[in-house]
DNA sequence: GAGTTAAGTCAATGACTGTTGACTTATCCT
DNA sequence: AGGATAAGTCAACAGTCATTGACTTAACTC
């Protein structure tokens, strides 16, 4: 009985599978502790690869956090849309993105502390947020948007970061049940000032 | 004409006056810069001394860090307040502990990489914020004062350490007249699930 | 004014860090 | 088989950091 053809695992990887791998560990650790406390040492050990990998592939720590930060919100067209379905079409796709990838952790964990995330937080609300949610503004479109970030982000921080029993203890739905009219008031309901 | 009795420079502070000093420098490094990037150095050269000394009067970085974040929010009784005035008698304070020290700030931006001070920010939330909401929740007091608290520290992170534009551009008083009506629903609306 | 004590300095240590360049080894092609 | 090339290792550098212990100097007391 002949032995089954079998491919060789390959000692070495192809450069694209290391690569990957090194961004996958990247974005678990700088999600889990954030830009400054992980070592390119450390994400290296992850993939049982030398550091001198890493900055190989990307050249610096920097130029690896800028990739592995990087993630797209996806958010569905907002026109047309009555207003009290906004926020239920908003909420899930926030949910998917924060629990998916890393990469949205990675970034808020990083916002806090360097300029350069912080400011690539603000251009994904700028390039990706605000543009969906205007299109269901009544009016003041930036400020409304702005208003409905700090709504979001607020329960992401809590709920991931922070973890706030009480929040980790509720179900998406019953978030959702609590954020939406929230979401839908500021940016369908009176304005102020 | 005499010159008049002049109390001599000291050339040297006495130990609770460099402690003193020490502290304040580090609550702005800390507020401004978050923990892992502040060096003892740093905080040293603010104050005009040598690193030792920050040791010296503190043990460790660490535990100047501990010092350096406590606060107290000195929230209001909110027993006996009418729902409508709820959120006024609040978010006034909220601003006031934002921009009085900087110890919030501090607290914020370590909270999102280090455990100890995300377990600190937890407990001045149970220990300061939760109580002093349960007396003005219907029901379910801890999940509501969690939902205030998302959109809190959201409002915070959003405008102080994002400093998202048109937030900035707000003032407290417009600030105050978006936020109110979510808070006092979070409070006192009706329950979700 | 001598002597004690408190306040502050100084230099060094040991541990990490990102990054580099020279080297080694597996894999593929002919 | 043998060389070319891609994949990966290795040791080291140069810098920074918190922390330490021995030392110096100012200020106060008797």
């Amino acid at each position: 009985m002949p032995e089954p053809r079998r491919l060789p695992e390959p000692r070495r990887r192809s450069a694209p599978a290391t690569r990957a791998a090194i961004l996958d560990a990247a974005r678990a650790r700088f999600g889990a502790d954030g830009f400054d406390r992980v070592t390119v040492r450390e994400i290296a050990a992850d993939v049982g690869v030398d550091p001198a990998m890493v900055i190989r592939y990307f050249g610096s720590k920097d130029a690896l956090f800028t990739e592995a930060a990087e993630f797209d919100l996806e958010l569905p067209d907002l026109t047309g849309v009555a207003p009290e379905d906004l926020a239920d079409a908003l909420v899930p796709r926030f949910f998917a993105v924060w629990e998916d990838s890393a990469g949205f952790l990675s970034l808020l964990r990083a916002a806090t502390t360097s300029k350069v995330a912080a400011d690539k937080m603000l251009e994904l609300f700028t390039r990706q947020v605000s543009p969906a949610l205007a299109a269901a503004a009544v009016d003041r479109p930036a400020e409304r948007a702005a208003l409905v970030g700090t709504q979001i982000l607020g329960l992401a921080l809590s709920r991931y970061v922070l973890r706030v029993p009480p929040l980790v203890a509720m179900s998406h739905d019953e978030l959702r049940a609590w954020i939406a009219p929230v979401l839908t008031r500021y940016l369908t309901g009176p304005a102020a000032g």
